[in-house]
DNA sequence: TCTGGGGTCCTAGGACCC
DNA sequence: TCTGGGGTCCTAGGACCC
């Protein structure tokens, strides 16, 4: 069997690039994405820094709190995800084109199989190179892209050399590439499994490699021979085109905690609404609801129920929302965030054959 | 550090059916 | 009265991704 090849493609800074784009006069500027600062006091987190940002030491996922300590002077920007989606849409357009199998990774990174496009690693890099021209030319966007024989070294390198990189990791190539790197770099390693590992003595993707894949399946379950393989470079999945949408859901955070339940009520009705909209735009009916709310401690608690009927009414959806919340509204918690979640998705049309 | 918002997938227990 | 094994669906929670 041919050996595969992998593009994967990752938009440096993405949202924070595209800002700059729009905004010329921002050009070169420290530019954080997210939450608003509020001078220091806002809540939420930063969801993407230009690399001017970096520098200040702000990355996404920090608190925005933080980041304003960090780099007051920045231009702060609230996100503007319907311009991010419509950007994303056009440049996966691009890389689609180039792929004989294509995979969507968020808004802004995809996998490219490319193996029957080209002959060796030469030739990968070669596209890749004009994957980027291409981006950079009609989109005024640059790109981090490494290439690898399967999804998982592809992705490593193209974190690897950012922004604006180029990363090639051969098959005979990988394990060596991946031994010095920290677990923390691999796909499903995150701070959770991280912190396992360390307990047990492992900190590099090369340690991983060389425990004993045994106790690995032990602890960490399917997970664990998971781990050991990725450790070695080994990864079967296919780059596959994204299949439908599983569930829509949208939940805030309040601005304070509160403890005003027709507030909450209000809001919950709202967020119903919106996705709502949603389902209705995608043609959509749904068959389970669940509620989400975080109380001031951060402690979270699910409600779902599943309906005996397939619907997409509005009604439906309201009211179950409102019963399933109603354990969750006790005069001494406050709470931090409510969402609400539609599953069970099925195709308005598929629902039309089924009655 | 004081922790968003949109998702996916996995696990484990319980209900229910055969 | 005590009891099996398998399958499917539902619910709650957790880890992870961008």
């Amino acid at each position: 069997m041919k050996n595969k090849i992998i593009i994967h493609v990752d938009m440096d800074a993405f949202f924070a690039a595209v800002e700059e784009r729009e905004h010329p006069e921002f050009k070169g500027m420290p530019i954080v994405v997210g939450a608003d600062p509020k001078e220091g006091r806002g809540r939420g987190v930063v969801s993407s820094a230009s690399y001017e940002a970096r520098k200040f030491g702000v990355r996404s996922g920090m608190p925005i709190s933080r980041a304003w300590k960090l780099c007051p002077e920045a231009i702060y920007l609230p996100v503007n995800y319907e311009l991010y989606e419509k950007v994303s849409n056009e440049i996966m357009g691009i890389l689609r084109k180039y792929a004989d199998k294509f995979e969507q990774w968020g808004i802004d990174e995809a996998f490219l199989d490319v193996t029957l496009k080209v002959k060796g690693c030469e030739e990968a890099k070669a596209l890749a190179r004009r994957i980027k021209n291409e981006i950079y030319e009609k989109k005024k966007l640059t790109c981090s892209t490494g290439i690898g024989p399967n999804k998982l070294v592809a992705k490593i390198a193209s974190d690897f050399q950012k922004p604006n990189g180029l990363t090639v990791v051969k098959e005979e190539d990988a394990e060596k590439f991946l031994a010095p790197l920290p677990v923390r770099k691999l796909l499903w390693v995150g701070r959770k499994t991280e912190q396992k590992l360390k307990n047990m003595g492992i900190k590099t993707i090369g340690d991983l490699a060389n425990y004993d894949p045994t106790v690995l399946a032990e602890t960490f379950g399917v997970m664990g021979t998971q781990l050991y393989l990725m450790a070695h470079g080994i990864d079967r999945s296919e780059v596959k085109e994204r299949s439908e949408v599983k569930s829509i859901s949208r939940d805030v955070t309040f601005e304070e905690d509160t403890a005003d339940f027709d507030f909450v009520l209000n809001t919950l009705g709202r967020l119903s609404e919106e996705v709502h909209k949603d389902i209705w735009e995608q043609n959509l009916c749904f068959k389970t609801v669940t509620v989400k709310v975080r109380y001031e401690n951060f402690e979270t608690h699910m409600h779902s129920k599943t309906l005996p009927f397939i619907t997409d009414r509005l009604q439906d959806l309201k009211k179950t929302a409102r019963e399933l919340i109603q354990d969750y509204l006790k005069p001494d918690r406050k709470i931090r965030l409510v969402g609400v979640r539609v599953s069970n998705l099925v195709s308005a049309e598929k629902q039309k054959k089924l009655t």
